[in-house]
DNA sequence: ACCTGAACACCGTTCAAGT
DNA sequence: ACCTGAACACCGTTCAAGT
């Protein structure tokens, strides 16, 4: 029993320091936060955070899989509106987390695991605008190549600063573009 | 004289030192390349690269300008050659420059002189792109978005790996949608 | 099992000193 | 004007030692 409650508590403090680290990515991005800077505000020395992952990119997966987690979940509460609509809270949902998708790209390079997990995020969310697309268009090829198209557009209006009515138009006319019979 | 004369060696060892700083930052791009190492494949000290240039950034700038003028020279060559095509040597030329583009996107938060090429790069292509869609199409302000549109396709294509195959089908749906009457 | 102090290797950058 | 050796501050990470 000691054991298990000793793991339990393992648990919590990794959970802590996950959340720790998750505001000070969002806020202050990847290269801009130290582990150092992590393990003062979770209140333990620099290299405990070691003993619960291996390096800093495991810190970061750890974090988007809680972000990502948390965008799946706020994205379901939207059923029944518009894929419009739904398409621009993602965005809006995503640019919440700061660079933390910018930077994704910057460590695709350098760590193998984020590299993964970079891929299958985006074999997710390439799936899940399929589906969307089948409901509105004809061919299945087509709609994985407009799934992409789509894709590409947000993660350009997520890497670029836009006003409001920009980002809109910019959507719509994509929509426009990939809907049209 | 004596003055010129110096004045000219210099550039030439600045040009030098950008030249090799090009080659390794193609090659293993921005952070796996130190100025150390610049420094040492240019024989010089580590720190004379400062004399030269205010920091690591400046040093990217300046490869990034080469790698541009390059490149615009090496497109002027394809003229009477069908838009598809000059897109497809288009993203060639840039995907030849190893992982520059990216390093640009991750130092933009970093750097604000690279922020502002970033941004005097995207209003160039932009502005070309918009120029080749005024030919096929009627609407400035469609044509505006649709080069944006464009833009973020092919920043998505050059950021992700991708067969020759899927690129140009992804392509070739982009400017059918865009093109379409 | 969990945590730490101290150290390591590396980095971009600075500075005082040389020619 | 141009270049350098030496140092600085900071970083991610490791390791031996503590409980």
């Amino acid at each position: 029993m000691a054991r298990n409650k000793r793991h339990l508590e393992s648990k919590v403090k990794k959970e802590e320091i996950e959340l720790v680290a998750m505001e000070l990515l969002k806020e202050k991005g990847y290269d801009n936060t130290s582990m150092a800077e992590i393990a003062r505000s979770a209140g333990v020395a620099a290299n405990t955070i070691y003993w619960y992952f291996e390096n800093k990119d495991d810190v970061l997966i750890a974090v988007l899989d809680r972000v990502v987690s948390q965008a799946i979940a706020d994205m379901a509460t939207l059923h029944e509106q518009t894929f419009r609509t739904r398409v621009l809270t993602l965005i809006d949902q995503i640019e919440s987390s700061g660079s933390l998708m910018t930077d994704v790209h910057s460590r695709v390079n350098h760590s193998p695991k984020v590299q993964s997990w970079h891929e299958q995020f985006h074999r997710m969310v390439e799936h899940l605008s399929v589906s969307e697309l089948i409901n509105a268009e004809v061919c299945l090829d087509e709609a994985q190549l407009d799934a992409k198209l789509l894709i590409y557009v947000i993660e350009g209006l997520l890497a670029h600063p836009h006003k409001l009515h920009e980002r809109e138009q910019i959507i719509d006319q994509t929509l426009k573009r990939i809907l049209a019979k």
